[in-house]
DNA sequence: ATGGCTACGATCCGTAGA
């Protein structure tokens, strides 16, 4: 089983970067976000010809997430019980036998701000939020942009970037406390190759420099990564024309 | 020291992303 996660910045965009890599890689289970179109105008028959059922929540302009699977899509849950919020940045469902979170967690903007608050705020929802998840359901994950860089190995310029937001200590705190609750990287359940990022400003050609953040992440109940048998980012679409600032992080599990 | 792209929606620039 082939698991995937991607902010694809538009939808509506990216539409066919999508259903060619969807063709190409063959995932079992994507998680979107940043769709930025409201659910009367997702792509369902489009992705439907790409053999892809859908479950979304998104609004105009702003965030939107979805979850893609081949089958059996079930269970459909949308945001976080218990922490109202208007922004629709969290979906979930039940997958042959997975419990599947899209996150897009928020971005926070500046350190101080009133936008890093509210991050803050949301990752600490995020972690009653899974907390309760993974009592219900042992085989969870939880993919999606996360919106930090959780170790300077995560980061192309730790000096620059030191004390901003992505790499703040208490944003990096947060991510430790997810991790704290039994959730694995799965990343960094094996060797990978240094600087291997899956954001790249689109200025300054920062794609070109890999001047990256890896930022987008899975993470797994132990349960699940006991099954997980390689993981990575597909770098390949960030290299077409017009394309999502993010790239693909995917994770395989052995049935 | 600043802003550098891209997407969006309402204009012909502002907001937001990261």
């Amino acid at each position: 089983m082939k698991l995937a996660t991607w902010n694809v910045n538009s939808l509506k965009v990216r539409l066919p970067h999508l259903t060619d890599w969807l063709a190409k890689v063959q995932p079992d289970i994507v998680c979107l976000q940043e769709l930025k179109l409201e659910d009367a105008k997702f792509p369902r028959a489009e992705l439907e010809a790409a053999g892809y059922q859908a479950a979304f929540s998104g609004q105009k302009t702003y965030n939107g997430v979805a979850i893609l699977a081949r089958t059996g899509l079930s269970d459909v849950s949308v945001g976080m019980a218990g922490f109202a919020d208007e922004q629709k940045r969290v979906i979930a469902a039940s997958v042959s036998g997975v419990r599947a979170v899209c996150v897009y967690c928020p971005n926070g903007q500046a350190v101080g701000s009133e936008k890093y608050d509210y991050k803050l705020r949301w990752f600490a929802a995020l972690k009653e939020y899974l907390a309760a998840e993974l009592a219900r359901y042992p085989q969870l994950a939880v993919a999606g942009d996360f919106n930090v860089a959780p170790d300077d190995r995560d980061v192309h310029d730790p000096k620059a970037w030191e004390g901003q937001v992505h790499v703040s200590e208490p944003e990096r705190a947060a991510w430790r406390v997810l991790l704290a609750l039994g959730l694995n990287d799965t990343f960094r359940l094996f060797e990978q190759p240094e600087k291997i990022y899956s954001w790249w400003d689109y200025r300054m050609m920062g794609f070109r420099r890999n001047a990256g953040l890896r930022i987008d992440h899975i993470l797994v109940s132990q349960e699940l990564a006991n099954r997980c048998t390689a993981s990575g980012i597909d770098k390949e679409p960030r290299k077409l024309e017009r394309p999502s600032d993010h790239a693909p992080a995917f994770a395989e599990f052995d049935r």
